[in-house]
DNA sequence: CGCCCGGTTGACAGATATCAAGCGTCGTGG
DNA sequence: CCACGACGCTTGATATCTGTCAACCGGGCG
């Protein structure tokens, strides 16, 4: 079953950083050294499976705030790691009433969009200086077919888009909607080992309040209502979250606790 | 390559509907001959690769209006593909605040909401007397490691919930929310062989609200509004597009022709 | 035939957007 | 090092959209 692998494998064996002269930033550190390898595609894959893997991945790409990593409308070939830093995913529609779709941290994949009709739908904006790494899509394909967990993985990673959770629920108010954002990203920033109740928001008030489909005025408002009740302390981009019982109340999550 | 199914295949061509005494209330169709074959699963298979996913299919269900499918917290073990009818995903929340997050017609999958967890996330419920076939999931992904076409045709297929269009813009008002449920139900239909300009809405008008983030009162506003602009003409459930171009403005949709 | 339920319509209220002004921080340049 | 300007954020006043409540209508079903 894998003997189609071989020369994939071979190319891995030799040595690391020396051969390829390229115009990126930065050349690709091996999955198994990232630190990022149990959140991003290396889940549970075998070394010599994540050698394979390695193998494919060949560019690191770093952009500065505000750089487009893709734009709507490019022609799609490679799905992108987010190594550090963060971007947001953006539909520009009429007139400046574009909309953002997705915001992504580390170890999440970006390029989805594009896979059905072969073009990006979104613009993806670096936003602060951040890295991101190069995985040919056709290339990944090909290894899923003949690594069952990788398959598995990359099924289960496209599946979070279809957890209701990961969108934000139409049928809420504005509480709820900063609520669950924050407790999202809160739990998006323990999954990485950083702290659930403290951090630092890369996004700016406007696109919080775009992805939330709210005013900045009433996103701003909410902050500081939250603070006036202490469930929050917020100043500027740093949240700290002073009771997150009664964060997720605002945000009608179901606890199992009651 | 193909040695692990041979097995399957065998099954496959034993003779059909008279071996497996169940409790479904109608043994399955082959996919060769469904009609739906196009943009269902087996989308650009060979005929020896449709043979093997047929094989791991089945059984046909039957649900009447109403009846729940699948339900949040069910154990996962198979994909749905609605074979005639339609669905509705609905994830429940706090008192009766629950929220629509799709709805499905005859080619499309149900339940990748579940991939992530093993536990189906929403409650699937037929909108009127429906059938679905169920495709369990580990034999397609089994399949799927062997037959690349299929591989890539499942990926596609997930990739559809990336594609900023197929969800609700929050930033969006009533008007557009409804234009924009009304195109894509349009296009679907005509995908489908109907027509793009009249069909029969199988969901209710609070389904519609609910799923768009709207009263229904709001959703009956404006299909009265629509009518005296002569953009529809609307009959309970029954739809009519009169003047195409004008919903699509209303909609914001960004037409190539301008 | 009459009830029930989904849908429509109207009046009103409330949430949130919009508009406008002011504030603090950061970066730049003198 | 300080002053200035720009920008993002906050706050207040007001407008608008949409939700809520209530009544009514009409078709389908028992």
């Amino acid at each position: 079953m894998e003997s189609t692998l071989n020369d994939e494998q071979q190319k891995n064996r030799t040595p690391q950083m020396s051969e390829l002269p390229t115009t990126c930033k930065e050349f690709r550190q091996a999955c198994e050294n990232c630190s990022l390898a149990k959140l991003c595609l290396p889940v549970s894959l075998a070394p010599q499976e994540m050698e394979s893997l390695n193998s494919i991945i060949k560019k690191r790409l770093i952009l500065e705030r505000g750089k487009t990593l893709f734009n709507v409308g490019d022609s799609f070939s490679k799905l992108y790691a987010v190594h550090s830093g963060s971007f947001k995913a953006i539909m520009p529609t009429y007139y400046g009433k574009e909309q953002i779709t997705s915001f992504y941290l580390p170890g999440e994949l970006m390029g989805f969009d594009a896979i059905q009709s072969d073009q990006h739908q979104v613009n993806a904006i670096a936003l602060e200086t951040s890295s991101v790494c190069e995985i040919p899509f056709n290339g990944l394909l090909q290894l899923a077919g003949n690594i069952p967990n990788l398959q598995r993985q990359l099924i289960k990673i496209m599946s979070h888009k279809f957890n209701p959770d990961s969108n934000v629920n139409l049928n809420s108010n504005a509480d709820e909607r900063v609520a669950s954002l924050l407790l999202a990203l809160s739990s998006r920033f323990a999954q990485r080992g950083f702290s659930a109740v403290q951090f630092n928001l890369s996004m700016s008030r406007q696109d919080m309040a775009n992805y939330l489909g709210l005013a900045t005025e009433t996103v701003s408002r909410i902050f500081t209502q939250m603070q006036e009740e202490k469930i929050l302390q917020v100043n500027r981009k740093e949240i700290h979250i002073l009771d997150f019982r009664q964060l997720q109340v605002r945000a009608c999550v179901k606890v199992a606790s009651e």
